[in-house]
DNA sequence: GCCGTTTTCGGCCCGACTGTTTTCAGTCG
C-alpha cells in the first residue's frame, strides 16, 4: 500500500471523526495524514526494516496510528475505517473536495439525501432538493453546481507556469489603483509549487473596501465567491481561484508569512510563538497586545529565533529547524546558471537553426550551449544516426570559430533502448562533448525492468547526463514507474549527473528528487528542454525555483561552473570542447552488460 | 490521538466570510 492511499485512510478517518464532533482527534489524524503523505520513503519499506516502532518514530504518528498503519500495510485494510465506511458509504475524498463540502455537509447531505457520489449530489442539487436541508440554500445550489464544473474540467489544479503570468498580470492591475502602496504575490505560486490550486495576493492599503470592489471588477473576474472589507475571493474567465487579502503596513510582513503558507510552515510557526508566549497570527506577533515584529517577514523569523526562511522551502520538511540551528542552505540564483545542456534544433524537431540558438543564449548571458539533437531510435523526429552526428559536429567547430562570446557543445540526446542500449555507438558517443541519455518509448515497463533499463544505460562511460529522469508531464502524463532512490545511487556511484528539465509541464526532476539527489552528493545540471529559441529562458524563469524548492545551492549544480570547469566534472573528467576528438579515448569502452 | 524549552497531564493555530440561524456553525486558508 502506497503512502498516498495510507494518508487517504487517516484522512477518511479526520473526516468521520469531525462530524461526530470528537474533539482534537481530527487535527491529529490529519496531521498524520500530511506527515505519511510527504515521508519521502515507501511506509511500508519502514515497516519492513523496523517494524511498528519505527512508524512511531514519525512526528505526529503514536501508539494508536502505528498499529493502524501495521493493519493497512498487512491487510490492506482498516477495520475502524470500514466501520464507518459500512455505516457511511459516502466517497469522501471527492465529496470534501468540492468547494463549500466539508465533512459536516457530507454526513447531512447523506443522511437526508443518501448522497454518496459527487454524481448523487449533482443529481440532488439538479433537482432542487439540496435547498431544503439545514444551512443550506438556493445560493449553496448554485455554488456547488459551479464547483462541480471546475473540477471536472481542471481537476481543480493548474501548472505553475500557465497561472504564473495571469497572477502577475493582476498584481499589475491592483498596483495601479489608487491607494494601493504595495502588492505582493504569495501562497504557492511564491512557494513556487509545480501546479497552484489558487493563487494569493496580498495588497498593503490604507481603505481595503475600495481595493476589494475594484478587485472583484477586474475584467478577468468571471465570479465573485466571496467580498469582505479586507478579503475577497474570486474565480477568473479560466477557472483560477484568486484569493486577495488588504492590510496595514504595519502588518505587511506576518501577512506575507502567514498568505505565503504553507499551512504546515504557518502552524508550525505558530507553535513556536506560543512556546515563547507570544501570538502569531497575519497581524503581527504580539505579547499580549504589544506587536512585537509584524512590517516584514525577516523581523518575524528574527524575533522568533529563525534565520529567514526563502519561501520556496516553506513546507514543513525541516527547514525550521534547520532555520533555527543555521544549517538553512545558501539557495541557487537563477543569475548563477552559465550553460544549458539540453537543446534541440532544426537538425531534429526543433524549430531554429544552431546559430539562431547560440546567439540566443549568448542574448541570456549564458556561457556556453549544448546542442543536443534527438538519435535515430526517435524516427519521427528525424533522429541523426553517426554519420548525420559527425556532420553536425563539424558545423559546431565552424559556428564555435565563427561566433564570439558563446562556446557551442556537441551532444545528443541519445536514445535509450528498451533494453538500456544506446541507439549510438560508442565511438560516436566518444567524440561529443556532452552526452544526453534519455527514455522516450515504452514508459510502461514494470518497475524493475524500467529501472534496470536505465540504470544500465547509465553505466555506459559515455553517458554524462541523465535527461528528464522520470519522464512526467505535468497533468498530461505520469511519470514512468522507476525506482528514483536506485538511479541516483547510480548516478553516484558512475558519475552520471541528473537533470532538472525545467521545460515547464515537465519540471523533472521534482522537488523531492532534486533533494534526495543533492542530499546524496548527486550533482545535477538545469536545462531547458528548449526546441525554440524561446525556451532557452526556461531553466531561469522555472528550473532554478524548483531546484531551490529541493534545497539546492549552486554548488548542487554543476552548470553554475564555467565552461571548462564544467566539461571536466562530467564523467571521466574530460577538457576543452575544442580539438579534444581524443579526449574520451581512454574511456572508450564497450558498453558494459548487466 | 499526539506530544513535551509551561512534560506523562492537559493542552492542541488563528481569523474572515458566508449563509441563513437572529447569535453562530461550517468552511477555508
Amino acid at each position: 500500500m502506497r503512502n498516498v492511499e495510507l494518508a487517504r485512510c487517516f484522512r477518511d478517518l479526520a473526516a468521520y471523526l469531525e462530524m461526530e464532533d470528537v474533539p482534537f482527534k481530527p487535527r491529529a489524524y490529519e496531521k498524520a495524514a500530511l506527515a505519511i503523505e510527504s515521508y519521502d520513503r515507501p511506509l511500508a519499506e519502514v515497516y519492513r526494516d523496523g517494524g511498528a516502532k519505527a512508524l512511531r518514530a514519525i512526528p505526529g504518528i503514536g501508539a494508536s496510528m502505528a498499529d493502524k498503519l501495521e493493519e493497512l500495510i498487512k491487510t490492506g485494510k482498516c477495520a475502524l475505517r470500514e466501520q464507518y465506511h459500512a455505516r457511511m458509504p459516502v466517497e469522501l475524498a471527492t465529496l470534501t473536495a468540492i468547494e463549500g463540502i466539508g465533512p459536516k455537509a457530507v454526513k447531512v447531505l447523506y443522511e437526508k439525501l443518501a448522497v454518496r457520489t459527487v454524481e448523487d449530489l449533482e443529481a440532488a442539487v439538479r433537482a432542487g432538493k439540496v435547498r431544503s436541508l439545514p444551512h443550506f440554500g438556493e445560493r449553496s445550489e448554485q455554488k456547488m453546481l459551479k464547483a462541480l464544473a471546475f473540477l471536472r474540467t481542471t481537476g481543480g489544479r493548474q501548472p505553475l507556469a500557465v497561472t504564473l503570468p495571469i497572477v502577475e498580470q493582476i498584481a499589475a492591475a491592483l498596483a495601479r489603483l489608487p491607494g494601493v502602496e504595495r502588492v505582493a504575490v504569495a501562497g504557492s505560486v511564491r512557494r513556487r509549487k509545480e501546479t497552484i490550486g489558487d493563487a494569493d495576493l496580498l495588497v498593503v492599503a490604507r481603505k481595503g473596501d475600495a481595493v476589494v470592489q475594484a478587485f472583484v471588477t477586474l475584467p478577468q473576474v468571471e465570479r465573485v465567491l466571496g467580498q469582505g472589507r479586507t478579503k475577497s475571493s474570486v474565480k477568473l474567465a479560466g477557472g483560477l481561484q484568486v484569493d486577495l487579502r488588504v492590510v496595514p503596513a504595519e502588518s505587511f510582513g506576518a501577512a506575507l508569512c502567514y498568505f505565503t503558507g504553507s499551512k504546515s510552515h504557518n502552524v508550525a510557526l505558530r507553535q513556536l510563538a506560543i512556546k515563547q508566549r507570544l501570538k502569531l497570527n497575519e497581524y503581527g506577533l504580539f505579547r499580549g497586545a504589544r506587536r512585537l515584529a509584524g512590517r516584514t517577514e525577516e523581523e518575524i523569523y528574527a524575533r522568533l529565533g529563525l534565520a529567514y526562511v526563502p519561501p520556496e522551502l516553506r513546507e514543513d520538511q525541516g527547514e525550521i529547524e534547520a532555520a533555527r540551528s543555521g544549517a538553512l542552505p545558501q539557495l541557487i540564483e537563477p543569475g548563477a546558471l552559465r550553460g544549458d545542456l539540453q537543446t534541440q534544433t532544426d537538425w531534429t524537431d526543433g524549430a531554429d537553426s544552431m546559430e539562431a540558438m547560440a546567439r540566443e543564449a549568448k542574448r541570456l548571458g549564458l556561457e556556453y550551449i549544448a546542442i543536443t539533437d534527438h538519435t535515430q531510435g526517435l524516427t519521427m523526429t528525424g533522429g541523426s544516426d553517426e554519420t548525420k552526428l559527425r556532420k553536425q559536429m563539424a558545423e559546431i567547430d565552424g559556428l564555435n570559430a565563427r561566433l564570439g562570446g558563446i562556446r557551442v557543445l556537441r551532444g545528443a540526446e541519445v536514445n535509450i533502448d528498451k533494453d538500456g542500449m544506446l541507439d549510438i555507438d560508442d565511438e560516436t558517443l566518444a567524440a561529443l562533448d556532452v552526452v544526453g541519455i534519455a527514455v522516450h518509448s515504452h514508459f510502461d515497463l514494470p518497475r524493475a525492468e524500467m529501472t534496470r533499463r536505465i540504470v544500465r544505460a547509465m553505466r555506459n562511460p559515455n553517458a554524462d547526463i541523465l535527461f528528464h529522469p522520470t519522464g512526467r508531464k505535468i497533468q498530461k502524463r505520469e511519470a514512468y514507474d522507476v525506482d528514483m532512490d536506485a538511479i541516483i545511487a547510480t548516478a553516484r556511484e558512475t558519475g552520471t549527473v541528473l537533470e532538472l528539465d525545467a521545460y515547464p509541464d515537465r519540471l523533472d526532476l521534482k522537488d523531492e528528487h532534486v533533494r534526495k539527489a543533492v542530499q546524496a552528493g548527486v550533482p545535477i545540471v538545469i536545462d531547458s528542454d528548449a526546441h525554440s529559441v524561446k525556451h532557452l529562458a526556461f531553466p531561469r524563469q522555472y528550473g532554478v525555483d524548483q531546484a531551490r524548492r529541493g534545497w539546492a545551492t549552486a554548488a548542487d549544480v554543476l552548470n553554475t561552473r564555467p565552461g571548462d570547469a564544467f566539461l571536466a566534472a562530467l564523467k571521466g573528467g574530460r577538457q576543452a570542447a575544442a580539438g579534444s576528438r581524443n579526449r574520451r579515448a581512454r574511456n572508450r569502452a564497450r558498453t558494459p552488460r548487466s
